[in-house]
DNA sequence: TGGGAAGTGTCAGTCACTGTCGTCAAGTAG
DNA sequence: CTACTTGACGACAGTGACTGACACTTCCCA
């Protein structure tokens, strides 16, 4: 192999998330990340589709764990506890980007554009768990409604949570899960 | 009041939908629209804001009327209720757009940079029902859980739906709300 | 030691989108 | 009927995101 790139591509995504902080993201020009990073603007396109991209770098991963987890869960589970299960087995990358993750947070929330970006993210996500269902047999309908049903549950656990520990996050998932059950008895 | 521009917007509407169908999106400029619909490329960002925002006019209607049913509901019913008492206040609209949303559809669906502004809309919209609920007096963190809840369960039912009779869209719904339940039983 | 694959620089070009200014249509007040 | 106001529109220049093509370099492997 020749030259990795690696190194380039971590400089441009600590770049991006520096001037998209410093100056917010409409002010900065794609050029100045490539500059700040040490390389032309047209490298910049080479490591990353558009001028968003570079702040989702790293969602191949969690997709890769969660689907794998799906996979390779035993039999004799219910769809919901799939889908659960794999945001569970997720939970350990959302602790180790904790740092950066929430360097993003304030950032995304406050722009439109990389709003629209992290909604069209999970979305991806929900539609490759939905894959994962349907190839251990469930059938569609019901995998398209465990998978969003697990997204609402996921993101309304996740907001509860302090960051600190796993289990804690856990745990809220189930109470979130708990909490759904109670809204949907009428 | 001066000239109305209501026509000229209707006629860009038409005439994206029309070269986005025929072209593709990304094979099709604004300057084109602007040109079918006979005025200047600067004329259509004017009346919209980007090149996708044409395919998604009106969506201020659906939100008034959703958050509208959200706000003048009878006391004592629960937040859930209050959800998808508003998609089924909404079901006439959706009956009445069924034929530009056809066409709208399959467009959407094969493009990438139309299906995440997609995704954004319908976020935007559940936020505005959490809102809705908020000012009724939700608790915010249950009225995030019961909007999340009410879009996952409304996808799915339209989904399932013809697009025929009101009533059948209704009756999905509850059905859907059901098997939501049914789900999140251990 | 040669050769090929992958990363990068350079340059030209297209197109989405914006600011500004002048003009024109359509109401309204006098 | 005239003058004035209010928006919609055209014309034009400009910025910046993104792409295609070509040449060059670096590194690994045969």
């Amino acid at each position: 192999m020749p030259r990795s790139g690696a190194a380039a591509r971590a400089r441009l995504r600590e770049a991006a998330l520096e001037l998209y902080r410093e100056r917010g993201y409409d002010a900065t020009t794609t050029a100045e990340i490539a500059a700040r990073a040490g390389v032309t603007e047209r490298t910049y396109f080479r490591h990353f589709a558009d001028k968003r991209e570079v702040l989702f770098d790293g969602e191949t991963e969690l997709r890769d764990v969660m689907v794998g987890a799906i996979a390779s869960a035993s039999d004799e589970v219910s769809a919901l506890s799939l889908v659960l299960g794999a945001y569970t087995a997720a939970i350990p990358l959302f602790v180790a980007g904790r740092p950066t993750a929430e360097r993003r947070a304030g950032l995304i929330a406050t722009t439109p554009a990389l709003r629209e970006r992290a909604q069209s993210k999970s979305a991806t996500l929900t539609e490759a768990l939905i894959q994962a269902l349907v190839e251990r047999r469930v059938a569609e309908p019901a995998a398209r409604l465990a998978a969003g049903a697990g997204a609402v549950v996921f993101e309304y656990a996740s907001r509860a949570w302090d960051g600190t520990t796993a289990t804690g996050l856990a745990a809220l998932i189930t109470r979130a899960t708990d909490e759904l059950h109670a809204l949907t008895t009428p």
